[in-house]
DNA sequence: GTAGACTTCCGAACAGTGTTAAGTAAGCAA
DNA sequence: TTGCTTACTTAACACTGTTCGGAAGTCTAC
């Protein structure tokens, strides 16, 4: 199934360098610097011929958007396997932050254009971070780390986890942006909170 | 100090009325159906007649955001201030967050395109949401409700919650759009998470 | 090796965008 | 009424994504 001729390779090539070029343009000038002339002048293209490798400007972008996962689950498979589940909740969200802080353009590209319903469940269920978060969790709920509540089980917890540090990733990068404020302990002390309800005493409030 | 001469009068009327015009287009068609051409056509100008009442589009859209953080202050001024810290936050967050889903445009508006740093600081000191947060916080730690730890105060606190809160709500508004699933059960207990972290025993984890 | 088909690519154009310059009509102060 | 300022429009500029027609290049088959 390897691309074997010639002209599909040299295809592939292009492709790859249309998408080489748009990441480029994104993480430089962000998501508003990108237009379909400069990924043409960057690669030494009429605009026109991008046109016969993506059907449109938001397929490039989708493009773009789905190599960033790709990314960040990279970064996030490098916490360490082996830490207790609540060691390695706190890992995964603080990994999933500083994704965010050093790509901010492609953070924000990936998250503020969503894509198709379908690949959102695609990326929620195969080879993206999600199913790490996931199984962190059920790691703890088998332990009994974290303790499950009726209307809470292991799906609301990783969506309250997510919430939490793609909402601190987010502020950061558009809010409390161009702040020279240190958030490092902050972050890491908010992760620590929301591990600490996941562990107990939640039951009341 | 009040508007005295009909000129003034008049300006003040037809500035409001592209404002109006560019909240409901936002509305219906989102940001990216707000142009300058939308907005004359819709108060009968020409396009280049906005510009006597505002330097730029971004004006008019700064100007449509602080408008949006006034009616989301307003929406969270509702919560009963008698309730008790914990459940006073809870119903805070929640107002934050049907807010988001009752104006979605308006959220996502207000929040990808980030006020200027001194507007931000306005925004977190007076007349904002913000202080209510703080405030609400500040009187359960008063109270010994929340529990503060070493380089974990108040702000780190409100900064926690709206971190969760701003999470939730873009999480929904962009990644779970278009998701027939009902999340406000969910999304309480998130916060419960959250609150109940902040109530006790997560100084180790 | 050449003919035909298909694939790449480009120039030009269309409709749209934000914004500006020049000019005109209205309102207002003297 | 004269002069000045405000309000507004028309036309244009530079830019955007996208499409169409044509011109080369590349491959397949005879």
């Amino acid at each position: 199934m390897v691309d074997s001729t010639p002209r599909e390779r040299r295809q592939a090539r292009t492709r790859e360098a249309i998408l080489t070029a748009a990441r480029q343009i994104v993480a430089q000038k962000g998501v508003a610097g990108l237009s379909m002339r400069a990924i043409a002048r960057r690669i030494d293209y009429s605009p026109a011929g991008l046109y016969e490798y993506f059907d449109s400007k938001e397929a490039i972008i989708e493009a773009v958007c789905l190599e960033g996962h790709w990314q960040l689950m990279q970064a996030m498979r490098q916490v360490d396997e082996n830490l207790p589940p609540a060691g390695r909740l706190l890992g995964l969200g603080l990994a999933y932050i500083a994704f965010a802080i050093h790509n901010p353009e492609a953070y924000l590209l990936m998250f503020t254009n969503p894509p198709s319903p379908t690949n959102v469940l695609a990326l929620m269920s195969e080879s993206s971070s999600y199913p790490l978060l996931l199984a962190t969790i059920e790691a703890g709920v088998a332990g009994g780390v974290f303790r499950p509540r009726p209307g809470y089980g292991v799906n609301e917890m990783a969506y309250s986890a997510w919430s939490l540090v793609h909402g601190i990733a987010m502020l950061r990068l558009t809010y409390l942006n161009d702040m020279p404020l240190d958030f490092s302990t902050s972050d890491r002390e908010a992760l620590q909170t929301l591990i600490g309800g996941l562990q107990g005493v939640g039951n009341d409030a």
